[in-house]
DNA sequence: TAAGTACTGGTTTTT
DNA sequence: CCAGTACTTA
């Protein structure tokens, strides 16, 4: 311990709370490589020379490259628990950063098996929530509220709405996206207003209409002590640089930091793990004599698919020279795919100019070949996916080695439709579409208005849901009082009795009042229940929606219960849990439960959520123009390079079969519109694809001679054969296919269905039923069609009839 | 003020 | 196709 007045005084205590750590300024930080190697001994068994060198190396400053599939997690978790068992650090002074919550959580699992346990202090998070931490921890040293609320990107637009509409803006053709997105876009460039306005040409009404906007937005979130997401890093950028005593607490304390998936920092991120790395100043009681800590990073810049939100390729293409002295290791071993993956992958990826060539390989053989698929429409597409995922299983592959990618998460309506039917089980990753629901957005806002009163947009969503009689024009005028009398609304709520409001309307707004007072006190107990079920419960909502005649009410009302089950099991989770460290989480960590129950059900996800992970058996779907590359991006300078990327990306998380498939016509807004084959399939070596039907022997009229030859060709091949060359015939003669699943026959009611029974389905034409199996509304029907092969049916929905 | 209707326009990826 | 919006009416 240094055990100095200073560090007391300035709370690093608190810092270290966790343990006993001190925070030693001669910690033997570097320049022992191999100190203890016996220790770490188990941790280099079964690595490659590359991984065990980037296990080992001690130095400033390490550079990974690390292709996909090469093991870097591995090396990572290796390299962490490498320092604990050598005694080269303490738990508490390692920082290891990673993009998504779940990779952090998949990093401190693998780390605490390594080191049974030994990982308490250590920060294994995303960039988000630990500058949360930080910036909670000052935010009184800096005169901000610690009960700071985070806006995610959509409240950012409610408040941007507002303000664009009182400063006329939307005569500019700004949109509350727009303004969002070049907020957002310059606060990663660690831009402010100000220093906008100092390089914008300001003669130019638009720019003077944006800074006006971007000025009233951070007043606005300064007012409701609010930070968005582009704040978090930024804002604990400047608290670094403001305050260097307290980014030397920081400086002191981390000795390690590791970041993940380098290529995706934006250029705060960047600025910020500089801040962590520099050599800490001396604070006028201690000198600065302490060197930065050292810094491993791991990346690939062929992986890097979010340029489109700040971040920049240079961060890892420039690291050497950012950090001198820094040592580079390059991983190629791959230990995830078949060769005929990897070529496909390197095939693809090669086609990018101005990256450094790097070829993946691996020893264990070249495997199966990669499937192609072509369907008429998105639902053939889909349903071919689901036939084949049927196929699979009964072969003995288990649903939770199969995935399911797709570039845009409009694509999940069709897939999910037909996976409904086929009685598959299936999990959305990444749609964190609970907590985006409006009724758990506004039980969220009652919270929020009870931990931090300053937060008008919380209170301005609560004011009236339900629905209390209290107008928007009743609103304006609560939030002009506030405005005057240079307070919050939540306290003009307070004097309602006093602003000469109708007595019905005074008495709405006092009772909302007294219920977030009630809620208030209670919060200062603990018990996030409690405070949730008293807030549902007294301010109505709940009531209201369980009294609405709206069938739908009942299934929010069910949504609200779910939420409150979610906080009893953060109350269990972490027993001195408070409010804030729950409003915390869930605006951080909106998808942290795709973890635990993806078991025993195929995974579907976007291309971006696929990064990262890795599956025996991937489906890649809508490898067309438009898609991938997605018409947005294809026009934007780098864009198509990017969209390449996602699909290597997207190749390189499959172990060992691999499906592209693409439709020639795909249902958007309603219509159907002919879709045409993604550049990018023609880069893969045509001797790596078996077309089980090729782009060439479809055409969007539907099937073709060639189509039908080539089909027989294939499914010959093919194990069963069942579903996708005999369906050719009877669909050709259709005149539209079946993309509007949502116009048949929803909901069969009590149909009752035996084995023998003969039946009829809308696109698999006639067929018996072999067996029926589960209860209520999951009775699922095995049937054997005449021409289309075996099929499973949800009873409740297929478009099938008794015949 | 609230509820109901007609209409528009927008649609990439995420912490 | 959908949600969100503007406009009507009670």
């Amino acid at each position: 311990m240094t055990g100095t007045p200073t560090s007391d005084a300035h709370g690093s205590d608190q810092i270290t709370s966790d343990s006993a750590t001190p925070v030693i300024v001669d910690w033997p930080t570097s320049g022992i490589p191999g100190g203890g190697q016996t220790a770490s001994g188990h941790l280099l068994d079964g690595l490659n020379p590359q991984q065990r060198q980037a296990v080992e190396y001690r130095g400033k400053a390490l550079l990974i490259v690390a292709g996909a599939g090469s093991g870097k997690t591995r090396v990572l978790t290796h390299r962490i628990a490498a320092l604990i068992e050598n005694r080269e650090a303490w738990p508490s002074q390692i920082l290891a950063i990673t993009f998504t919550n779940k990779a952090a959580a998949e990093m401190r699992e693998r780390v605490e098996e390594l080191l049974g346990g030994r990982t308490e202090g250590m920060w294994i998070s995303t960039f988000h929530s630990a500058c949360v931490r930080i910036l909670r921890r000052e935010a009184e040293n800096l005169g901000l509220s610690k009960n700071f609320t985070i806006y995610d990107s959509s409240d950012s637009r409610v408040l941007l709405k507002r303000i664009i509409k009182r400063n006329d803006a939307d005569m500019y053709g700004f949109t509350p996206a727009n303004a969002a997105a070049k907020i957002s876009k310059l606060k990663n460039e660690l831009a402010d207003a100000d220093s906008y306005a100092r390089n914008a040409n300001m003669s130019d009404p638009n720019e003077v209409a944006f800074v006006e906007i971007f000025r009233d937005y951070q007043r606005e979130l300064l007012r409701a002590s609010a930070f968005d997401f582009d704040d978090l890093i930024a804002q604990t950028v400047y608290l670094f640089r403001a305050f260097p005593q307290v980014a030397a607490r920081y400086q002191k304390k981390f000795r390690h930091v590791l970041v993940d998936e380098y290529q995706d920092t934006n250029h705060a991120q960047y600025a910020l793990i500089r801040e962590f790395t520099r050599a800490p100043e001396a604070d006028g009681f201690l000198p600065g004599t302490d060197e930065g800590a050292s810094l491993t990073v791991v990346g690939d810049s062929d992986q890097s698919i979010y340029a489109f939100r700040g971040a920049d390729i240079r961060n890892i293409v420039e690291f050497e020279r950012d950090f001198t002295g820094a040592t580079v290791i390059l991983l190629e071993q791959n230990y995830r795919s078949t060769q005929n993956i990897l070529s496909a992958a390197n095939a693809v990826i090669a086609n990018n100019f101005d990256r450094k060539d790097k070829k993946l390989w691996t020893d264990i053989g070249d495997g199966e070949k990669i499937i192609g698929f072509t369907g008429y429409s998105g639902h053939d597409e889909a349903q071919f996916v689901a036939d084949e995922i049927e196929k699979l299983h009964s072969d003995g592959v288990a649903y939770g080695d199969i995935a399911v990618f797709y570039r845009t998460n409009a694509q999940t309506r069709a897939l999910e439709e037909i996976f409904v039917r086929s009685a598959l089980p299936y999990k959305i990753m990444g749609g964190t579409k609970f907590y985006e629901r409006a009724e758990i957005k506004d039980a969220f806002a009652y919270l929020t208005a009870v931990m931090n009163p300053a937060d008008e947009l919380a209170v301005r969503r609560i004011i009236n849901t339900p629905k209390r009689g209290i107008g928007p024009a009743t609103v304006t005028q609560l939030a002009s009082f506030a405005e005057n009398a240079e307070t919050t609304l939540r306290d003009a709520l307070r004097e309602a009795s006093t602003l000469g409001f109708g007595p019905k309307v005074t008495r709405a707004i006092s009772d909302v009042s007294a219920v977030l007072d009630e809620a208030s006190a209670l919060a200062d107990q603990g018990k996030v229940s409690e405070v949730l079920t008293t807030l549902m419960q007294k301010s109505g909502l709940i009531d209201s929606l369980r009294m609405s005649r709206d069938p739908q009410d009942e299934a929010r009302a069910e949504n609200i219960d779910e939420l409150v089950a979610v906080t009893k099991e953060f109350e269990r989770n972490n027993p001195d849990g408070t409010l804030i460290d729950f409003l915390t989480e869930v605006s951080l960590v909106a998808a942290a439960d795709d973890l635990d129950d993806a078991s025993g059900t195929v995974s579907l996800m976007t291309l971006h959520t696929a990064k990262g992970l890795e599956y025996d058996t991937v489906f890649l779907t809508g490898v067309e123009e438009d898609l991938l590359p997605h018409r947005m991006s294809a026009n934007e300078p780098g864009g198509p390079s990017e969209e390449r990327r996602l699909f290597y990306v997207g190749i390189t998380r499959a172990r060992k079969r691999l499906f592209l498939s693409l439709a020639m016509t795909r249902a958007q807004y309603g219509e159907t519109a002919v879709a045409m084959p993604s550049r990018y399939l023609q880069e893969i070596p045509a001797e790596l694809i078996e077309w089980r039907q090729s782009p060439g022997s479809v055409n969007s009229r539907g099937g073709t001679q060639s189509r039908a030859l080539n089909a027989r060709r294939w499914g010959a091949g093919s194990a069963g054969g069942s579903g996708t060359d005999a369906r050719a015939l009877p669909r050709a003669e259709k005149k539209e296919w079946p993309n509007k699943v949502t116009n048949m026959v929803r909901d069969n009611g009590d149909l009752e269905l035996v084995a023998g029974d003969r039946i009829r389905h809308s696109d698999f034409g006639e067929g018996r039923v072999q067996n029926v199996t589960g209860a209520g509304t999951k009775r699922v029907a095995h049937v054997q069609f005449d021409t289309a092969g075996a099929k499973k049916l949800l009873i409740k929905i297929a478009p099938i009839e008794k015949l």
